[in-house]
RNA sequence: GGUGGAAUGGCCGAGAGGCGAGGCAAGGGACUGCAAAUCCCUCUACACGGGUUCAAAUCCCGUUUCCACCUCCA
């Protein structure tokens, strides 16, 4: 058996295919002027589960993500969203870049997903860029216009719009943003591949065009391309993304290879927060350094999507991270007890879940009526949360973190041992409560006092 | 207007023709000096109207409501 996912474009699962044993991924990365949030981290998450489940069915993956650091232009159009954030932090933008692709790294380290192959940069595939758009008009799918800057040709295109199911004669113009015929393109569903340097002094190159910038959607056919040898056996994205960049870029791949570039098509559903979309005006935008500084395991957040379906809307709480991260912490806790075993066996039900189009939330439901199952020896169970754990990705063999205690700290767990000796239990009690407040967790038993972190 | 989804108990959410997931919250109990943690018990739902079927939350038709995308949102 091999791991099956929805696949948008045919709308049905389909088997996921290889060559060599080898499945090439490419997973649209972040725009890197801002940190990423959690809604953004679910789909990054999305891509290392198929991965995982992969990897656990003896395939291996080549996967490619982008950063995405010059192109991607502001909601008013008018902008590189790079250059907008250089000008608010005062801050050269290819440092902003660096900046926010070093936290990036940092996040998806947190979160446990297991690197790409390779995070090409925008600003450093504009070579590649150049070749393409070339390429492209040469066969007479993209030109020259007006204004200096290069199009694609979306009539030339036969097909577009397969994917979402959009047809080019029924899109209309400017629904959501006010329309602004600039006359340079044939046709209203155009989109720029070169973009003409203008007024534009920071985040320029030259081109066979003259000096400018790329558009955002050549990006991703260019690396996908170049660095997943012509072929892509996944693609994966946000569900946002499904028009029209992933539209454009199929339009922009197939035209160059001349076949259908792209096996498989994955969509990650988006996250809602305590019932609201995401946004900065709405004010709760929530990051992974938020979830962290509240005192959450970061992979209490990975549970939380874990227990979703990837492909529907989720509704995510901070009662709902605190709940899975006390899951977590019994889960561990509890796996101690049973005992690990340096040989993990498959787990054929939770490997045929997963390969049912990821379906982690009855590898989850499984796992908690193993836990609760009294007809299953200790090993069993310990290799179930084990095999499960290889895509979970949620350190459950890992004993709970053990931060060392300030002296502060022992003191008064020294004092209130005696105070319970000498059955003080007003001051055992003042006690706790201090203990608990700064962050520990007290309990009391026959063997006597013990802690733990929170 | 076009396109892609969704509607399940106080809340979050699996399930996709038959035997009522699960979690959180709440209430009760065990344990405890009292707690915390843990364990046990209780609480029972599928938007509306038709249809198909021996049987519908699940399939079909219609309605309503919600979400998303519509040309640079994960």
């Amino acid at each position: 058996m091999v791991l099956s996912i929805y696949d948008t474009f045919s709308r049905a699962p389909k088997e996921i295919s290889s060559g060599n044993g080898v499945v090439s991924m490419y997973c649209c990365g972040p725009t890197v002027y801002r940190d990423a949030h959690v809604g953004n981290l679910r789909t990054f998450l999305l891509s290392d589960l198929i991965a995982r489940t992969i990897r656990l069915s003896g395939l291996n993956v080549d996967m490619v993500q982008n950063i995405t650091d010059v192109g991607h232009m502001s909601d008013d159009f008018q902008e590189d969203k790079m250059l907008e954030q250089s000008e608010k932090e005062k801050i050269d933008p290819f440092e902003i870049a660096r900046k926010y692709e070093e936290r990036f790294h940092h996040d998806l380290s947190n979160l446990n997903i297991i690197p790409a192959q390779k995070y090409p940069r925008a600003s450093e595939s504009i070579e590649l860029m150049h070749e393409m758009i070339s390429a492209l008009i040469n066969k007479g799918a993209a030109y020259v216009a007006e204004d200096q800057c290069v199009y694609f040709d979306a009539q030339s295109f036969e097909g577009y719009g397969q994917i979402s199911g959009n047809r080019l004669d029924s899109l209309k113009p400017g629904h959501k943003y006010e329309f602004v015929e600039d006359g340079a393109k044939k046709f209203h569903a155009d989109w720029a591949l070169w973009k003409t340097a203008g007024n534009r002094k920071e985040m320029i190159w030259d081109s066979p065009w003259g000096p400018g910038f790329p558009g955002w959607h050549i990006e991703c056919s260019a690396m996908s391309l170049k660095f997943l040898d012509s072929h892509v056996n996944v693609h994966v994205g946000g569900i946002d993304l499904r028009f029209p960049h992933h539209e454009n870029e199929r339009a922009q791949s197939n035209s160059i290879t001349g076949t259908e570039s792209v096996d498989l098509w994955v969509h990650g559903e988006h996250l809602l927060f305590e019932g609201r979309k995401m946004s900065k005006s709405a004010g709760n935008v929530v990051l992974l350094n938020d979830v962290i500084a509240k005192g959450f395991d970061p992979l209490a957040l990975r549970l939380c999507f874990l227990e979703n379906r990837y492909r529907s809307q989720m509704d995510l709480s901070w009662q709902s991270i605190a709940s899975a991260h006390d899951t977590i912490k019994r889960w561990r806790s509890k796996i101690a007890g049973w005992g690990l075993s340096n040989s993990i066996k498959i787990d054929s039900t939770i490997l045929a879940f997963l390969e049912n189009d990821l379906e982690t939330p009855r590898v989850i439901t499984y796992l908690r009526s193993v836990e609760k199952d009294s007809n299953l020896t200790d090993a069993e169970k310990s290799n179930a949360f084990l095999f499960a754990d290889q895509v979970l990705g949620l350190h459950l063999s890992r004993p709970e973190k053990v931060k060392a205690l300030s002296e502060e700290l022992n003191l008064l767990l020294a004092e209130r041992e005696n105070a319970r000796a000498a059955k003080n239990w007003a001051l055992s009690d003042e006690l706790r409560i201090r203990l608990e407040s700064a962050g520990l967790e007290i309990s009391d038993s026959a063997a006597g006092q013990s802690w733990s972190w929170r």
